[in-house]
DNA sequence: CTTGATCCGGAGCGTTCGCTCCGCTTATCC
DNA sequence: GGATAAGCGGAGCGAACGCTCCGGATCAAG
């Protein structure tokens, strides 16, 4: 009783906390090992618990799922700004080949940030440092100019259903189509002749995942 | 009883094999629109008939999905054929465009191929037809060398990510990655690095699906 | 028309999955 | 240590899904 309702959500009773940080975890292992597909019995049983106790210190499995969201989000900035310090406008090429091998090794990582608000503080950050990376590689001459950011976002989205329909025969194969795809983004003659993606088009993408 | 054994299967009456071609019908339509994870129950009404009657037709639903693999196989042959009339190595893009236009249209396709089995005649004609188009694309320099025909599967099953997760806010704009995934296929002074896969993990995936 | 094999509809079974409910336990405060 | 609010496990509910079963309808051969 000794937090004001200012703070998050109340004080609970150490206990409890701490099997709240258990469930956590477990459901980040389980989660990457099977995918979001995962049964919620199973996370409780990871972390030792019942499904009660799972069910009281979260609304329901899409809760649980949204708060994982976060450790995903902030991954993903430290490999946009590991990128940032690589030379020669390579870094958008790192970053993109870090986040596709964070994906694999997780199962459910994308679909999980269906969940995330748009203005989520830390994926706004995430863009602005992706935005910038794009910005080098083609100041660079690495990527051509009418690439827009919004065209990695469909990268990635690429890029998971490779991961997805190979990673039990040939875990690695999203590297080849990585490359394949890179190499599509280099100054070419050709333009690609077709709109992309507005940013408000991505944003709805997310969000309508969420019903 | 006027057919041997050597036909498929025995004489049905005449409103059962009615019955059938509906129920193939309106699977063909609902899966379309709904992709395969539509329920059964729904197939049947719209096949005017009873969940009863498409359990004595098909064994399973697996069974009912596997019949309709032939009209997509048939259908990307017809596509195959037609890219072959294209010259300047250009009818390889022509089917990749049609194959995805139709994959697009047609929700549950790809995961369709699940359950062929892979010496399926049409799937190995299918396949020349497609080696046939990326020689020709070769030939004529507008698709570099190390690429194979396992690439282009890939490939497919790349865009058929970007399709589930776009079409319902931008029904289009695969065009715009598969562009992008066009323009990473021809030649370059950088070599892509990492090894495609071979015919028979394209095949364990395809298999390992139907478990 | 009769007769019998064939086929039909849809209620309902078993399973899976997300989630709730309740009798018992435990931490915390005095 | 005693009181009590808070927390706990897991049986079990309801919905969704693939599939089965059976009493009654229907086709077709004689």
């Amino acid at each position: 009783m000794s937090t004001t309702l200012a703070s998050e959500h109340r004080q609970l009773r150490r206990d409890a906390a701490e099997n709240r940080e258990l469930l956590l975890a477990a459901a980040s292992r389980v989660f990457a090992e099977q995918g979001l597909g995962a049964g919620v019995e199973e996370i409780a049983r990871g972390a030792g618990v019942g499904v009660g106790t799972l069910y009281r210190r979260f609304p329901n499995k899409d809760a649980l799922i949204a708060e994982l969201v976060q450790d995903v989000l902030d991954r993903m900035s430290a490999l946009a700004s590991e990128a940032t310090a690589i030379p020669d406008g390579r870094g958008l090429e790192h970053y993109l080949e870090g986040s596709s091998a964070y994906q694999a090794d997780h199962r459910g990582c994308l679909p999980r940030l269906w969940n995330t608000p748009v203005d989520n503080p830390a994926l706004v950050q995430l863009r602005q440092k992706i935005a910038a990376l794009l910005a080098d590689a083609k100041r660079h001459g690495r990527v051509r100019e009418e690439i827009t950011a919004t065209d990695l976002t469909m990268i990635s989205w690429s890029i998971r259903g490779v991961i997805e329909t190979t990673r039990d025969v040939a875990p690695e194969v999203w590297r080849r189509h990585l490359a394949i795809l890179i190499a599509g983004l280099r100054p070419s003659q050709e333009p690609l002749h077709h709109k992309p993606l507005s940013r408000a088009q991505v944003d709805r993408v997310l969000q309508d995942r969420s019903g």
